[in-house]
DNA sequence: GCCGTTTTCGGCCCGACTGTTTTCAGTCG
């Protein structure tokens, strides 16, 4: 199998730690993260990339050096600058590196000291109290990686949805606190990425003491890591991490840029700053000792030559040089949908009857919905067989008459079988207004049949929209093993469509792939999965991810009003 | 190792907090 972006982006990271821990040129090793994190964003496979001719050193971050060794990568699968560092530091330093509290110096001097190369290692040196014997440790840090090593937990992030629920009680709690009762989530969670990490809440006032006093004190937490006069830090039962920051008006908008990140679209425009002979920390964009913009984040772009960014974009992708040219796109919102084209009923696994389900939808402001209940072959939802499709069918002729100014659209979620076959004769599916085709089992097929099992479902002229394209169920499944180059690419040649699905369980296509649809010029259904009237709701969550793909209406089909809607659903 | 509207050398984001020091290095975000 070809190398991955990801293989190589992890064998950079890898590099750059060991690099780190080694004492080299920080710089160097700051080259190889860039490149890491590069990598893994890019829209195409670097396999494919070289195979096009195309000249690596081109992407930024990434120079003739860097490019000769990518190529080295794929061509050998493996990487000699990171191989040699292994061997002169042998052992695990990245999992020691990884624990709280140790970063790449004392790694460095638990294994020159101490000889420590393995969590084993250091646990029992913390055990015989060796460790405190060391220059810069004592009874604190003892304590602190015992605590780390007795549970060694890899760091939890959180489904978005999960985060919104906490942070919405956090605000509530906090807010009496705050000047105005300005508190605002801001971090990963304003950027609406899938999972958050933490939750970053920025509170305007004066008091950064006492309103970090009343953080540590609400119900939740268990744990207060940092408590200083500007920042406040604890840890909820849940286990996410909650970081306050207290800032006055003037620093406001700084403020709110530093905390919502990323943080290498911060270091992206701090480089901006820098070029003139300017600074931009959380307190404001400084020249010399004077502050010339700070209180809001628009100022602050605005003197940087950059139109405002949406958080969603803020990912260092390539966002900042279309905000200078003034062509940022203009971002999809809740308010562009117009229908929702994947929806159960009880005629299937939802929970109500289809007229509900429309009603439902119609409440929303939509003008179409279309009813997608499983197919046969998924017996457990109850799918559907082509009689039972074709009763249902009749009772959606039946409803539209009754409708008005909203119309049900006759669809079906049609199993994709292992060998690409649909789950349903195309003598039924030809009287559907839409198929939406999936992959409900068989998650485990080797990369090359699975993407083929997909493309060919495609073939299918029937077929208008791939649903939840990858099957991740995010913290639970992991996607299965597909070439989504290869099926945004299928899909593009066969005017097929791919669905964002915006169950935040699933949110599959993921922000990555949205982006590459777009590129390649694939549309996009952004739809719900709704299996209850309460499911619609979860639109925005599939639009904040289509916000984080660049998507604009005229990329999502369910923007569209109905006739135009039809006229791409027939192929 | 990358990069360039003060360019091919000499820069490379910036500050808070902690623990261990006795003025600061290391880690973190």
């Amino acid at each position: 199998m070809p190398v991955q972006n990801a293989e190589i982006a992890g064998m950079f990271d890898q590099t750059a730690e060991l690099l780190e821990i080694k004492g080299d040129n920080p710089f160097r090793s700051r080259a190889y993260r860039n490149a890491a994190r590069v990598i893994e964003r890019l829209p195409k496979s670097i396999t494919s990339l070289l195979k096009a001719g195309e000249d690596l050193s081109e992407l930024p971050g990434i120079g003739k050096d860097l490019a000769g060794k990518i190529a080295a990568i794929v061509a050998t699968k493996h990487f000699d600058v990171l191989e040699k560092l292994k061997r002169e530091l042998p052992g695990d330093l990245g999992e020691i590196a990884a624990l709280p509290g140790l970063g790449p110096k004392r790694v460095k001097l638990l294994y020159d000291k101490l000889r420590i190369r393995s969590l084993e290692d250091l646990r029992r040196a913390v055990k015989s109290g060796r460790l405190r014997e060391l220059r810069g440790f004592g009874v604190k840090s003892e304590e602190k990686l015992a605590a780390a090593l007795a549970k060694p937990q890899a760091e939890k992030r959180f489904k978005l949805s999960q985060a919104e629920a906490e942070a919405e009680a956090l605000v509530n709690h906090l807010r009496p606190s705050a000047s105005d009762g300005q508190v605002i989530v801001a971090g990963s969670y304003r950027r609406r990425r899938d999972t958050v990490g933490d939750l970053d809440v920025l509170m305007l006032g004066r008091d950064g003491a006492a309103a970090g006093d009343r953080l540590a004190t609400y119900d939740d937490v268990v744990n207060v890591v940092a408590h200083g006069p500007t920042r406040t830090t604890v840890i909820l039962r849940s286990g996410l991490q909650v970081d306050l920051r207290v800032v006055p008006k003037v620093s406001y908008g700084a403020a709110l840029m530093y905390f919502t990140g990323s943080k290498s679209h911060n270091i992206a425009l701090r480089g901006l700053a820098n070029d003139r002979k300017w600074k931009l920390n959380e307190y404001g964009l400084f020249a010399g000792k004077r502050r010339i913009a700070g209180a809001s984040e628009q100022e602050i772009y605005g003197k940087l030559g950059l139109s405002m960014i949406p958080p969603e974009m803020r990912e260092d992708r390539g966002e900042i040089a279309l905000a200078r040219a003034g062509h940022l796109p203009k971002l999809i919102t809740v308010a562009d949908i117009r229908g929702d084209l994947h929806v159960h009923s009880n005629w299937s696994d939802g929970t109500v009857p289809i007229a509900e389900m429309a009603a439902a939808a119609k409440a929303r402001g939509y003008a179409y919905m279309a009813l997608t209940d499983h197919s046969q072959h998924t017996t457990i939802a109850h799918g559907l067989d082509a009689g039972r499709l074709s009763r249902q069918i009749d009772e959606i002729d039946r409803l539209n008459d009754e409708l008005d100014g909203f119309t049900v659209l006759k669809g079906s979620e049609v199993d994709i079988l292992a060998d690409g076959r649909l789950d349903l004769p195309d003598k039924i599916l030809s009287r559907l207004d839409l198929v939406v085709a999936a992959v409900h089992q068989k998650f485990d097929l080797p990369r090359k049949a699975q993407t083929e099992r997909i493309v060919h479902a495609m073939d299918n002229l029937h077929v208008s929209i791939i649903a939840h394209p990858t099957g991740r169920l995010i913290g639970e499944r992991d996607p299965y093993d597909v070439d989504m180059e290869a099926v945004i690419a299928a899909a593009g040649a066969r005017g097929c469509h791919l669905e964002l699905n915006a169950d935040p369980d699933r949110l599959d296509l993921n922000d990555i792939n949205v982006h590459a649809a777009k590129v390649a010029g694939v549309k996009v259904a952004i739809s719900t999965d709704a299996h209850s009237t309460g499911g619609l709701a979860n639109m925005r969550f599939g639009v904040d991810q289509a916000r984080r793909g660049w998507l604009e209406a005229a990329d999502v089909i369910n923007a569209l009003p109905i006739a135009r809607l039809r006229k791409l659903l027939k192929r």
